[in-house]
DNA sequence: TACTAGATCGGCT
DNA sequence: GCCGATCTAGTAG
């Protein structure tokens, strides 16, 4: 079951807990690519210093003021993709980066897309879709999908393994310079 | 295994 | 002009 717009429509930090687990699939010419999320981020509206919506609109962040659903895809340091999901109801930036995929299904294009071969090496499997800007080049995501609806099949997420609370670990954001004081990063040991 | 630096560019100050 | 929600290769230990 593909989740529905208001699962994303609640607040952040609850949907970023309960997206690990769910499959993330992108489907690229007929073809379904996908596994399940291991790891996230919350990006919580202008109060946080470590959000990019913290300084108001701009023509790169104003997906993160609409509606919930909707995928937010940035570039970082002039050479990888960030895929985030968007939370909350409209004119409330907020957001999910989705940072760690485990690998399911449509394996041998993600080693295509990352690697640019068609076998992969254990260390290679391992590191195939395990970091934000790894998983976008995996999946083929990139800038053209900013703005994506995720109820479409273009890239969306389906509902399935729930996972206990026991098994995640909360802890501060990675990469970022404030906001660390929040531990807003949740990790799935399993 | 651990740390450092380089690649590279769009968006904002 | 500066710097970033990153990754990889290279060097040192």
């Amino acid at each position: 079951m593909r989740l529905s717009r208001s699962f994303y429509d609640r607040p952040t930090l609850k949907v970023a807990r309960e997206l690990l687990g769910k499959e993330i699939v992108r489907e690229i010419s007929g073809k379904k690519i996908g596994g399940k999320i291991t790891e996230v981020e919350a990006y919580i509206g202008q109060n946080d210093p470590a959000c990019h919506a913290c300084r108001g609109k701009t023509p790169r962040n104003e997906i993160m003021f609409g509606s919930p659903g909707y995928a937010y895809v940035y570039l970082i340091y002039g050479m990888y993709e960030c895929l985030n999901v968007v939370t909350e109801k409209k004119d409330f930036p907020a957001a999910v980066l989705i940072r760690g995929v485990q690998p399911e299904y449509g394996i041998e294009t993600m080693i295509k897309q990352r690697y640019q071969k068609k076998a992969a090496t254990e260390k290679e499997l391992q590191n195939l879709a395990n970091g934000p800007g790894k998983l976008c080049q995996a999946l083929g995501i990139t800038r053209k999908l900013n703005g994506a609806d995720l109820l479409k099949k273009e890239l969306s997420i389906y509902d399935s393994t729930s996972v206990s609370e026991s098994k995640i670990k909360t802890t501060p954001r990675i990469g970022i310079k404030e906001g660390t004081d929040k531990l807003w990063r949740f990790v799935w040991e399993g």
